[in-house]
RNA sequence: GGGCGAUUAGCUCAGUUGGUUAGAGCACUUGCCUUACAAGCAAGGGGUCAUAGGUUCGAGUCCUAUAUCGCCCACCA
């Protein structure tokens, strides 16, 4: 067996990580295998912004896709992971007119086509950094299958789906209310708002009552909108008030009459009952004017700059407008009273600016029709959400879903692929410039300036990036794909956009399953944020700490969808474990060094089956979690068995085989060692890929790579359930006899002598003395059949089946041992009492299962026979 | 206002369809430099599973309330 046996004496990641990425990577082994008699598999990866650096929160994401696809190639599957970025128009486009401005430009001092120059530039200068930072997470993508939302192939995509849902009519042009972020200059979509708490005040006006001596009084965080106000509405069942619909009130300042309205979308309860009614500035007001055929009137225009409605105010920006206006109010007795209040407050999520809503003409798609099958396929669960509960955040989305403004007045994106005729004005939508108009033949056409949302690009990505509209190789190969992992931050924006626009282009679901985790928050649980400055940097973790380790700490121990607290200990304890488990691989490679490969299926020793069954069951459980998604119950199993078993056991077992070069059972204990080690890295490789390689290559054969080893699966032969049971008994039995000694202070040098009384366990006791030789200390085992003529100054360990007495001349106090005993006793007595009163209930007996019920049984039984033995110890001492 | 989650050891978290004496890592106690590993080994202590009811032979797990914390949606001026 050709091996290359040098591991290094002390584990080091930076030794390693980026030789095996690059040799991976060269050789070819990120590519799926298109083998089209196997199964496909495929994650297309949430495109990070192509300017963006990686965060915890990516770092995560790439971790847990990685460890599916590895898993999946492992299987056999024809395997791909998609990557690609994201030209996040709105924060690509604020970061470089953020730049400019340090320049002392401005988007118009430059236009369009200079400013789409340098935001090429920019993506070329600031792009790749995340690219980079994936390699070294890791991530086993295929480079060469690398997408931007903006490269040629997608565009033609975007363009593609625009023109088919505007010729479908779903898409349409109009003047509507819609969300204006003032910072970004640009409308937004509501999915792309936050709310935020801020504190303010209630103003309460009065409004006279026209020929009457009466007033209402309106309650408004925005005097500065009164000015546009063109009707006062309140609740037709407000007996207070109701007597007033129909007649009028007089705008103070203005001067102005504007009637009084009934509208149910008044709260009675809130504020005065009476409200203000600014079409221009409000949604539920513009609503309101529609319905009620009111006048809509502008108060201050896109830069937040009062109007010449009232000269006197005219050139403020509002919130100078709005002190101006409190003191007019209030000199002309018209302000009755100021309340604090707190509420919530529309803002732009990427700039954090307050969104104004205005009216403007905008582009949108009208989501009733579209939505429908998209609700239907996640309720049938076509599409399933890991965990389910998720679902709920996708209903009560698309239940209440509004049509999607879809135009932005900015650059840096999908321009539209609308076109007006400078004739006839009419609007053709194509993806080049028309040459003549169907209407009227002019030849001249004027394009929209407006780009497209970001996310109508994204919504494309898991058949873009396969190549649709085409009806490509890969798009059917690997469309649908499989897995989309995400967090459940982008729900709204993004996984429900892929599926119902999956569902309309291509007739076909996006994907089977969404896998959704959470977000990784401080060692506080506070989110990570760049202005409270308690961010971590994935990449420095991976300077100090190594990639396997960082992706190991991430996944241990998590649930699918809940939040991870990032803990330094964490990585300490995934760092540890590699530690181990470098250092037992350098144990096994040192006892294979005149290893043949060959062994004798006769020549295994008990244990030898025990770790081998061990092995087989964990190969079929964690198979099942991984299927599962229970990633970190994954983790953590191969985490235990390595650690606990293997190492601590095993490991501990077989070393007086192997140092034994005569012993006949040698090759078979080094098979063993071989066997187990390299499933166990097998099993541990999509989780911990470097170190898994690194050990892995030089056990084995440098020229081969764990990647595309074939996952450990069940195999029957390795079921050895009656060596299991009886090594798990050696261990408690030695575990018994390290407590004693532990308890009596017995140094590890001074053996002794055991006496073993048993009756079904001969064989086991017999072959395992060398083992107590090593593990329990024992200077000598003398197997007896009953307990006569026991040394009354012996200290014993009681199993069931087994009873081991150790005579410990000068050390052992009687007293000391009787007390013990006694709390063995009383220990014992209580799960005798439990399990016989469970026994003895008759509703137990005849409803539990038969299995559950034999199982009381043996365990009453095997309490009751410990319990004979400490009492009949105890009468003998 | 509607929805969701969390509440388990000192800390951070697991706990799959209800079924051994509820687990892990860190921290803690005691003893060990035993030729893979002191980043280690061995042994141990520590929990009335937020509270109150209920269903069940049996509840950390299912149901109903309550409390505290957190998140999402709606947006009432």
């Amino acid at each position: 067996m050709e091996k290359n046996h040098n591991l290094a004496d002390k584990f080091n990641p930076k030794d390693f990580e980026d030789k095996i990425y690059e040799r991976w990577n060269e050789g070819g082994y990120f590519k799926p295998s298109m083998d089209k008699t196997k199964p496909s598999y495929c994650i297309v990866m949430p495109p990070p912004n192509v300017t963006g650096k990686l965060h915890m929160g990516h770092a995560l994401d790439a971790a847990l896709q990685d460890l599916l696809i590895r898993y999946k190639r492992m299987q056999g599957f024809n395997t791909l992971w998609v990557p690609g970025t994201d030209h996040s128009a709105l924060s690509t486009e604020a970061k470089i007119v953020a730049a400019m401005k340090e320049e002392g430009l401005k988007k118009s001092d430059i236009g369009r086509e200079k400013f789409l120059e340098r935001a090429w530039d920019w993506t070329k200068l600031y792009g790749g950094t995340i690219i980079n930072q994936q390699k070294k997470m890791g991530c086993s993508c295929d480079w060469s299958r690398s997408r931007f939302t903006l490269d040629e192939g997608l565009s033609r995509a975007v363009y593609t789906a625009f023109k088919r849902l505007y010729e479908k009519g779903y898409i349409y042009k109009g003047k509507r209310m819609i969300n204006y972020c003032t910072g970004c200059h640009t409308s937004i979509s509501d999915a792309e708002i936050e709310y935020k708490e801020e504190a303010t005040h209630l103003w309460h006006i009065k409004y006279p009552i026209k020929d009457s001596e009466e007033y209402l009084v309106v309650a408004t965080t925005r005097p500065e909108t009164m000015l546009g106000d063109t009707a006062v509405a309140v609740n037709p069942k407000d007996d207070r008030l109701k007597h007033l619909i129909g007649k009028s009130c007089i705008l103070p300042i203005m001067n102005k009459e504007i009637p009084i309205i009934g509208d149910r979308f008044v709260e009675m309860e809130f504020g005065t009952g009476a409200v203000k009614v600014t079409p221009a500035h409000d949604m539920n007001d513009y609503q309101a004017g529609l319905d009620h055929d009111l006048p809509i009137i502008e108060v201050f225009n896109e830069d937040l700059i009062m109007n010449d409605l009232c000269p006197e105010f005219a050139g403020m920006n509002i919130y100078e407008a709005r002190s101006a206006i409190v003191k007019k109010l209030e000199e002309i007795g018209s302000l009755l009273k100021i309340e604090d209040y707190t509420h919530n407050v529309a803002k732009c999520d990427r700039c954090h600016t307050t969104i104004e809503p205005r009216i403007s003409d905008q582009w949108f798609v009208k989501m009733s029709e579209i939505a429908k099958p998209a609700i239907e396929a996640v309720k049938n669960e076509d599409v399933k959400f890991i965990p389910k509960r998720y679902e709920k955040t996708f209903f009560n989305w698309m239940n209440n879903i509004k049509d999607w403004c879809i135009s932005r007045q900015i650059w840096w994106g999908h321009q539209l692929p609308v076109y007006y005729c400078d004739e006839c004005g009419e609007i053709v939508v194509l993806d080049k410039t028309p040459e003549k108009c169907p209407k009227c033949g002019c030849t001249h056409f004027t394009r929209d300036e407006d780009t497209l949302d970001t996310w109508f690009s994204s919504a494309l990505w898991p058949f873009s990036t396969l190549g649709w509209p085409d009806n490509t190789e890969d798009f059917q190969t690997f469309y649908p794909t499989d897995t989309l992992v995400t967090g459940y931050d982008i729900i709204q924006a993004w996984v429900s956009r892929m599926i119902y626009s999956g569902l309309e282009y291509t007739g076909k679901k996006p994907f089977d399953d969404v896998l959704i985790h959470g977000i990784v928050r401080d060692s506080q649980g506070r989110k990570m944020s760049k202005s409270l400055g308690n961010g971590i940097d994935p990449i420095e973790i991976i300077e100090k700490y190594g990639t396997d380790s960082l992706r190991f700490s991430l996944i241990l121990g998590i649930t699918a969808g809940n939040d991870i607290r990032y803990m330094p200990e964490k990585l300490d304890a995934a760092s540890n474990f590699i530690n181990k488990l470098w250092n037992a691989s350098k144990f096994v490679l040192m006892n294979l060094e005149d290893y043949d490969g060959k062994y004798d299926e006769k020549d295994f020793c008990k244990e030898d089956k025990w770790i081998l069954s061990k092995l087989n069951t964990l190969a079929k459980d964690v198979t099942a979690n991984i299927d599962n998604y229970d990633m970190g119950v994954y983790t953590q199993k191969v985490y235990d068995f390595i650690w606990n078993e293997f190492c601590d056991w095993y490991i501990e077992i077989c070393k007086t085989r192997l140092y034994d070069k005569e012993c006949t059972t040698r090759r078979a204990a080094q098979f063993t060692l071989s066997k187990v080690l390299q499933d166990a890295l097998k099993l541990l490789h999509p989780v911990m890929p470097f170190v898994t390689e690194e050990i892995y290559t030089k056990l084995y054969n440098d020229d081969e790579t764990i990647m595309t080893t074939k996952w450990p699966e069940y195999e029957e032969k390795y079921n050895f359930s009656k060596e299991e049971m009886e090594i798990e008994k050696l261990k408690s039995v030695i575990t018994g006899i390290r407590n004693i000694r532990n308890n009596m202070n017995v140094h590890p040098s001074r053996k002794s002598k055991l006496i073993v009384v048993t009756e079904h366990y001969v064989e086991l006791v017999r072959e395992s003395e060398a083992i107590l030789g090593k593990l329990a200390f024992a200077e000598s085992v003398e197997i007896r059949a009953n307990k006569d003529d026991i040394p009354s100054n012996a200290v014993s360990v009681v199993t069931d089946g087994i009873e081991i007495f150790m005579p410990f001349e000068d050390l052992v106090d009687l007293e000391q041992e009787k007390e013990r005993l006694e709390g063995e006793k009383k220990k014992l007595e209580a799960e005798v009492a439990r399990a016989s009163k469970m026994l003895s209930n008759p509703g137990f007996v005849n409803k539990a299962p038969e299995a559950k019920i034999n199982e009381e049984k043996a365990k009453l039984a095997k309490y009751q026979e410990m319990l004979d033995s400490v009492i009949e110890r105890l009468k003998n001492m």
